[in-house]
DNA sequence: TATAGATTGTGATGCATATCACAAAATAAT
DNA sequence: ATTATTTTGTGATATGCATCACAATCTATA
């Protein structure tokens, strides 16, 4: 299925910077795609030449570590999939997953390096959002392994509030197995934390819903544990 | 101090990509400094606008963490540092901090952008990196949170024998309190699990000394813990 | 609407490793 | 050389959290 690219709605602040040759090349090369929640995107392991541009819903990134999957983060809509895996090697080095509905486009690697050769002002963009990955990456690890299960779990559920879906009541779209892989935990943990959060009044906890009550509470759990 | 880019025996693939021209800039526009080990080549928490280009030695990324100091990575030459950090914020991020002595060059953020602009090719190898880095950070990550301190110090130690060093045998660049930071882990266990590896003849320890004796035992460790 | 499978809640136990506390070496500074 | 400072070795203790075990829900699917 091939739709314009110069009307679609949904452009990162990169691809709004592409000549309209180059938007009408995307046009002509990409491949969209609508997918139900739960279905894969990227499959690590698996041979690949595309560069994914995920156009509406959430995704996650996850990788096999060398004991549990573990979820990198998540990635919302709109925004580039599979850089780094793409550029890196013809074999996908980790795996996406959509975890809402979600719609993607499917677009050759030597088409979008074509494109990166044509756009300086695209090609910029993108390096800075390469940068801006690297240093979440540092500091995402350095919490994740230097803080406690509550400290970590006060983040993820901040994150989710204010980068995700930019509002203090949500419904988790991970199960709290997920989410123990995506704050390095165990199922129970989660189950448990999440319970205390509960209770101490931070947030309100009914099924996958999540009420933030007290976010300067959670900000300082985030801190000190 | 102006030496001449193009005669510079320490290129990266990238930089020997870049034109006559922009070596011309390059060699017009940057800062060569002789740096003694332990000194600092990027600071977090300072302003910069420069990327700096590690032509000599051994670096460390480290970056603060919520409790301790993390060390990211180690770098050796030749090899560009601080670009996550300049393009993404006019603040460093994290700093860099040479453990052997090194030799670097300063190059203005704006020469850089614009080298970048005329030259397809070294973009093209500058994405790569960037790819490159990502995924080990996503690696990285996953291991060092699963894999018990047998596993991620035996890895350290591969790390530093086959992409640092390139030989079996070598003085480590780091007291145990860095080693610790490095593989996330307290001072006590490194002197420790040294002492396991050495007594259990999997490597000789002598000081900072480190001499791998039996390299499958440490890639099983690596494995197994 | 019944039934199987997945998800969640919660107690009891064990373990890896941090932390504390010093002593011994090794380096650096005077 | 001598003292001060940093680095390293090693035991004892404490603790955060994983793991195990099983019941209770909740959710798909026949």
């Amino acid at each position: 299925m091939q739709t314009d690219c110069r009307n679609c709605p949904f452009k990162t602040i990169a691809t709004s910077m592409l000549s309209e040759c180059s938007l009408d090349q995307l046009s002509n090369n990409h491949l969209e795609l609508k997918l139900k929640k739960g279905e894969s995107i990227i499959k690590q392991g698996t041979y690949s030449t595309n560069v994914v541009f995920l156009r509406t819903g959430l995704a996650k990134i996850h990788i096999a570590g060398p004991y549990t999957e573990q979820i990198v983060k998540m990635v919302n809509a709109p925004s580039y999939l599979g850089l780094p895996t793409t550029f890196g090697s013809k074999i996908n080095q980790y795996s996406v997953t959509a975890v809402s509905d979600a719609e993607v486009c499917y677009i050759d690697l030597e088409v979008f390096q074509n494109i990166l050769d044509e756009n300086k002002e695209f090609t910029r963009e993108i390096i800075q959002e390469f940068c801006k990955n690297e240093l979440e990456s540092f500091n995402r690890c350095a919490n994740r392994t230097q803080k406690l299960i509550r400290g970590n779990m006060a983040d993820a559920i901040l994150d989710f509030a204010d980068k995700i879906f930019k509002s203090d009541s949500f419904t988790l779209p991970l199960s709290q197995t997920e989410f123990a892989n995506l704050v390095d935990t165990s199922r129970e943990s989660v189950s448990r934390v999440l319970a205390e959060f509960d209770k101490d009044g931070i947030i309100k906890v009914n099924g996958r819903q999540i009420d933030i009550l007290n976010k300067k509470s959670l900000i300082l759990v985030s801190q000190n544990g």
